[in-house]
DNA sequence: CGACTTTGACCAGCGC
DNA sequence: GCGCTGGTCAAAGTCG
């Protein structure tokens, strides 16, 4: 009994220590698992909390962009706006001021312009052409071939000019006698709109008429740069290398090598004076597409030589450009070696049949070394009025922000002027500032001011002599100050690049935000740069140039 | 091996 | 005609 009383008192025990136990135990894990439940949701509840909050904070910083957003879509409105009126204004001042100037004009001056613009007729039909000699010939027997290509431009711009098709003109020897020069050209090539004003006065063209242009025309560019030579673009090799007198730094000769059959010759000789300035000279005209980063150059060289060739021949009647040097007389005939040197040349093209344009070379002078007239575009001195070159830009009561424009060309279809007006695109060593005007315009309707009305298409359109002075200076300050150029492309970036404007940039009337202009500052090219570059054109991926003059060491 | 550079030789223009 | 000079050629060398 006992047994089963301890049995039974064990059972109980154990039953009810067990129920004893069972209880207490439960009790104590229920309130364990309550409290780590209780702790859980406390910590789920601060999580969903914070999580809120976080969702609160990121609806006020949405709410914040949001209103950026609509600060900046309004601003970019009042942007818009502003530029529609100042495009009207511009129209409007265009119109009056033609208008004033058809009143003001004597009948023989109407009838020179008349003139002018039937040479502007024919200069916009030259196409050159040339059977493309082979090197000897190009050097032998350039001038025959040269009497007999196509025609050349004497300014070498090409004008398209509404209702300016008069092929009879276009092969009339005459016409280009009076201010072109055969050109040698691919015969059936037609260039597109950056070779229009390139053209300089290529050494295979010659102008009997024209003493000075005997020899070939150069235009010789004054850098500062430590490099062998500066990149302007091209791929050039070296073909020779004389100690010229007079200076004990050796001249290397290049030839252009984009293109077998390329008459392009550059000269590159340090200054004896002054070791760190590059003078290098080029001379004769690209017969073949050049890649965009080459156009700059290439254009502002031409369009210099195509002054100093217009500028040769302005004394005779009737021309579609004349050169005006208003700080100094330009001696071009002078035998004299020394440049007379300008503080600015300025060349007036004749953008239509009433208008003139100017362009200024700041700092360039002009010589006639050894019958070679050479026309220097010296980028190592600061222009006049330095300082005021961009307020001038800014406040440029005619064209200013009209003009302003980051080109977007396509492939190579920059515009002449639009090297022009950045004669130190593209270079090495220097900070690369593109302005570009937008070109074969008349699907342009972003440039409002350079899509005149009644004119369906030219390719130079307009600059003036503020905006190349500007141009000039701005590139100047940029290469002189490196940290300018990231912060002018900071500051482009931010402002252009908020889906801002948008540009029109080519013939077929592709659209392309500023932002998205190339600020190509990674462009793996441009990072072999030495310097910081700011490049405002559209970096083709195609446009492998590498910097083959990286290796071009005058030893 | 091809592309490029180097460098002496050669040629043409010009002045004396 | 001769010499000087600038410009180009082309073989040899260099480099990747």
């Amino acid at each position: 009994m006992e047994k089963n009383s301890v049995v039974g008192d064990e059972e109980k025990t154990i039953k009810s220590s067990s129920a004893g136990e069972e209880n207490p135990d439960f009790i104590v894990i229920s309130k364990g698992e309550n409290q780590r439940h209780v702790k859980q949701e406390d910590d789920i509840s601060t999580a969903i909390k914070e999580q809120d909050h976080e969702i609160e904070s990121t609806k006020a910083k949405m709410g914040e962009v949001r209103e950026e957003n609509e600060r900046l879509k309004l601003l970019l409105r009042q942007i818009g706006k502003d530029y529609q009126s100042l495009q009207t204004r511009f129209l409007d001042l265009l119109q009056k001021e033609e208008a004033n100037k058809s009143l003001t004009m004597s009948p023989a001056s109407r009838l020179e312009e008349n003139e002018e613009h039937q040479h502007l007729i024919s200069l916009s039909l030259g196409r050159c052409s040339s059977s493309d000699p082979p090197k000897k010939e190009d050097k032998k027997c350039s001038n025959k071939e040269d009497n007999n290509n196509g025609l050349e431009l004497g300014l070498q711009c090409k004008f398209e000019l509404q209702g300016s098709t008069e092929p009879e003109k276009n092969n009339n020897p005459s016409t280009e006698s009076s201010l072109g020069k055969p050109e040698e050209e691919e015969p059936n090539e037609v260039w597109p709109p950056s070779k229009i004003l390139k053209t300089m006065t290529s050494g295979d063209e010659e102008d009997v008429s024209e003493p000075m242009l005997l020899k070939k025309t150069r235009v010789s560019v004054k850098t500062r740069c430590d490099t062998p030579t500066m990149n302007d673009g091209c791929q050039w090799r070296k073909y020779g290398q004389k100690i010229a007198k007079g200076n004990p730094c050796p001249r290397a000769y290049y030839r252009c090598t984009l293109s077998p059959t390329c008459p392009v010759r550059k000269q590159v000789q340090r200054c004896s004076e002054d070791m760190s300035i590059l003078i290098t000279t080029y001379e004769g005209n690209h017969n073949h597409p050049l890649p965009l980063n080459a156009t700059a150059m290439a254009s502002t060289t031409s369009a210099a030589a195509s002054m100093l060739q217009s500028q040769s021949s302005s004394s005779q009647p009737g021309l579609g450009t004349s050169v005006s040097a208003p700080t100094a007389s330009m001696s071009s005939s002078s035998s004299s070696s020394s440049a007379n040197h300008l503080h600015a040349l300025n060349f007036n093209f004749a953008q239509n049949s009433m208008r003139y344009h100017r362009y200024n070379f700041p700092n360039s002078s002009i010589s006639t070394c050894n019958s070679h007239p050479t026309i220097t575009l010296d980028l190592t001195t600061p222009p006049p009025n330095n300082s005021s070159y961009f307020s001038r830009f800014s406040n440029t009561p005619r064209y200013s922000s009209a003009c302003f424009n980051f080109s977007s060309s396509p492939s190579s279809s920059s515009s002449s002027l639009e090297l022009l007006s950045n004669p130190l695109a593209s270079w090495k060593n220097t900070s690369h500032l593109t302005f570009g005007a937008a070109f074969p315009n008349h699907t342009n309707t972003a440039i409002g001011p350079l899509a005149y009305p009644g004119r369906q298409s030219h390719y130079m359109q307009m600059t003036n002599q503020s905006l190349s002075e500007s141009i000039t200076a701005a590139t100047k300050a940029i290469a002189s100050n490196p940290s300018f150029c990231s912060a002018l492309a900071a500051a482009l970036t931010s402002f252009v690049g908020n889906g801002g404007g948008v540009l029109r940039d080519d013939i077929n009337g592709n659209e392309r935000k500023w932002g998205e202009s190339s600020l190509s500052l990674n462009n793996p090219h441009q990072q072999q740069q030495k310097q910081g570059s700011l490049l405002l054109f559209p970096v083709s991926k195609t446009d492998s140039d590498p910097p083959a003059e990286n290796n071009n060491h005058i030893k």
